[in-house]
DNA sequence: GCCAACGTTGGC
DNA sequence: GCCAACGTTGGC
């Protein structure tokens, strides 16, 4: 079990729209960028990872799980492109904004601060519960 | 809306 | 295989 990070827009796809897809989930196409393609090629089924609100609100809003294998993407035909689904599993009580995690020293090394530009990214379980714990959540997800 | 960071593309 | 040009992301 790995814990990630994937970002999206409010714009394009917000927390919002994913809750409402409910158990069905939603695949996460759209990607386009090896490393990130790569990350979502390592989970499994079952993995947990923080939604992300990038450029408004700047903040962790909840948390989902992996439920589907990796897949192509829908949105085209360049098989390059792959992803997987994911589900809405529960609010963050507290977003935590990225001000917050820049301002936490023990998130100094998240991928969040060091690779800001990247859509989907690991995130290791100190840290998982720490941002956790910052959002309100007593027991982790 | 601007701009810095950074990934990708394509000419050589 | 290098590197300049270009496009995109995302914080501010």
């Amino acid at each position: 079990m790995q814990y990630w990070l994937i970002k999206s827009e409010p714009d394009k796809w917000s927390w919002e729209q994913q809750k409402a897809k409910g158990e069905e989930g939603e695949p996460w196409d759209g990607i386009r960028n090896y490393q990130a393609r790569n990350n979502m090629r390592a989970m499994e089924i079952g993995d947990k990872a923080f939604f992300y609100h990038s450029n408004i609100g700047k903040e962790v809003v909840g948390i989902v799980e992996v439920c589907s294998n990796i897949h192509p993407d829908p949105k085209t035909d360049d098989e390059r492109w792959e992803c997987v689904d994911f589900k809405a599993v529960c609010d963050l009580p507290k977003p935590v904004t990225l001000a917050q995690v820049k301002a936490e020293p023990s998130l100094a090394d998240m991928s969040l601060v060091t690779s800001m530009r990247l859509s989907v990214q690991p995130v290791k379980e100190e840290e998982w519960q720490i941002v956790c714990k910052m959002g309100g959540l007593d027991t982790p997800a």
